[in-house]
DNA sequence: TTGAAAGCGCTAACAT
DNA sequence: ATGTTAGCGCTTTCAA
């Protein structure tokens, strides 16, 4: 091999391979970025020399011609104080991932970003503070767009983020509209189909225990239910609201039991929850699901993790995770194309618990 | 408000900010970057046009001249069909995220870095393609560092990245030495703590549930569990290999039942897992932790979300991840600083399963 | 204390 | 098909 490969310290550039293969920058440039017109010959030299020199186009340059970061920010927004009291530094982020159900989202968006060379930045917006840094993060191009997933309806960033002009994609409808595509689930298909089966396998006298109903999707999870029970003769259904967490499950469990022993059906707002609640119902001495059936909703880990298979709605969640990062990169390559809702549909899956 | 503000298109620039302001691009900089020797009146001349401009200084361009990317990767490693199958396109990051541990050290690490307006890039690696992405990611100084996570102790990836020579720290010491700092816990004097424990209460017949014996942390375990037993005048001890999963835990426990009817206490490897173990027992009418003591590992969400609350070994997850962060800016900052390893102590935390 | 000017490494016209 | 050149927006000597 040639001798002076490197002659000055940092890390080889395009004109270190240009030099090496005897050609222009530009030349390199092409090949490197795989722009055709190039001579075959000079481009195996040329991938010859990247080769020699170890050569790896350094991004904040390309960054800086192309105005593209090529990141995009995965940005999980809350609402100071929103459930669980605000403990530690952190706390928020450590709560965020205890659902399986973030965890989904960050596989739906890294297995439709890593083919692209892409990987997400995480971020987590809970304060007023926090969501400036979050925008000024984005304004500052080191984002070329945002991923949004709010723990609440009411979460303000969207809207700042839309104001600002930043491409952005949210997961779920937000409370009030916002001028930003997102993706979501058919969140009161997915209660219908819940008291359809339930109805279906005999439950005369179903309950439901919901998710925190300030979040549109535990509200609507709810009217459908509630609509499809009550269009098959059971007008009243028994609610008590949940957190989405197991020990909210299981105090609901235990008061729904208090309050109507002869439950036979429970439909419960997510599959965390109906693995509290099912706890509950074998301390309670309930067989499952001959006493009382459950359905759970997501189909995460929770419905498949225990002894017990969980019948549960299940939400696509890195189908649409993977949506909402293909939606944003239109965005961001396409800045008119007009904001969209795609809403998936769910579907029913039957395991032990009903 | 003056009229002229924005003549170009785009974001605006350090120069837009200095002809408002009426200084020179350098003098903006200064004031931007807090550099001092700026006269206080110009400065404040300064602070204004930038929000007069809405200015954000361009990372791409700052990156360029200080060789600096400001961002740092928290990249979760495995080996390709590790435990569970290569399903979905990334079954992997929703696998990683099912055990609480992660997202606690997403809280560690995004609790260090926030202060300093600093987010972390994920990025997954399980194939030899997806460790060359990484390595190739943190050659174009895309970041200027990696926190490395493995799923296993033999994980290739912390040596490809000594090699090439880049910042990076790990989370537990990896099975062969890497000159790598790393942060990691005494996981043998938490297997000492459990066994003093169990011992204590009056426990004759324990055994354990291990995490996966090929993880140096999960072999630690239970070397220390074992050493403090046979001190105790408990020289056998019943072992099952879990793989850190509640199913795991489950499964490990039906057998132990079988095998050892009369076990009055059993360590397992990690709180997932001895949830698993508690349904499993609870089924088998014993009464926790009367027949059966429970201790757990890790102090994780799965510790307390339970009705029981699990006696515990505590690791401080989330001040090891911070550590962790704060080692790797060190790194970042003098490369020449020493390799070093930061080992936390565990502790027990007595709930009620022990 | 401030300004002028030289790049950082790359892409994209434009010229050849 | 290849080379030349002009910046992208910023920091940072070096002069003044």
């Amino acid at each position: 091999m040639s001798g002076d490969l490197r002659e000055h310290a940092g890390a080889p550039t395009l004109e270190d391979v240009a030099r090496v293969a005897g050609v222009s920058r530009a030349t390199v440039s092409r090949v490197v970025n795989g722009v055709r017109n190039v001579d075959p010959g000079i481009q195996e030299a040329v991938r010859r020399a990247v080769v020699a020199t170890g050569y790896a186009p350094n991004r904040a340059a390309r960054a800086l011609v192309t105005r593209r970061a090529g990141t995009i920010a995965l940005v999980v927004s809350g609402v100071d104080g929103g459930c669980a009291g605000h403990d530690g530094p952190d706390a928020f982020a450590a709560r965020v991932f205890a659902d399986p159900f973030f965890g989904r989202v960050v596989a739906g968006v890294v297995g439709f970003l890593r083919p692209r060379a892409t990987h997400p930045v995480l971020m987590f917006a809970e304060t007023p503070a926090e969501r400036e840094q979050v925008l000024g993060y984005l304004r500052q191009g080191s984002a070329d767009g945002a991923l949004i997933v709010s723990a609440h309806g009411e979460d303000p960033l969207p809207a700042l983020v839309a104001a600002a002009g930043l491409p952005a994609v949210l997961f779920a409808r937000p409370a009030r509209p916002v001028p930003l595509s997102h993706v979501d689930l058919a969140h009161a298909d997915g209660g219908r189909l819940a008291a359809e089966h339930l109805v279906a396998r005999g439950c005369r006298r179903a309950a439901t225990i919901t998710g925190p109903l300030d979040v549109p999707a535990g509200q609507d999870r709810l009217s459908g239910f509630r609509d499809a029970m009550a269009r098959r003769g059971q007008p009243y259904v028994p609610i008590v609201e949940g957190r989405f967490t197991q020990r909210s499950g299981e105090e609901a469990m235990a008061r729904l039991l208090a309050e109507h022993p002869d439950v036979d059906g429970v439909f419960v707002g997510n599959d965390v929850m109906a693995r509290g609640a099912c706890q509950v119902l074998g301390e309670h001495g309930r067989r499952i699901p001959d006493d009382v059936a459950v359905v759970g909703f997501d189909d995460s880990a929770a419905a498949t993790s225990g002894r017990l298979g969980l019948t549960t709605v299940r939400q696509p969640v890195e189908d649409m995770a993977a949506e909402m990062a293909r939606l944003l990169q239109e965005h961001i390559e396409t800045p008119e194309r007009p904001v969209t809702s795609v809403v998936f549909a769910p579907e029913l899956v039957v395991r032990e618990s009903a």
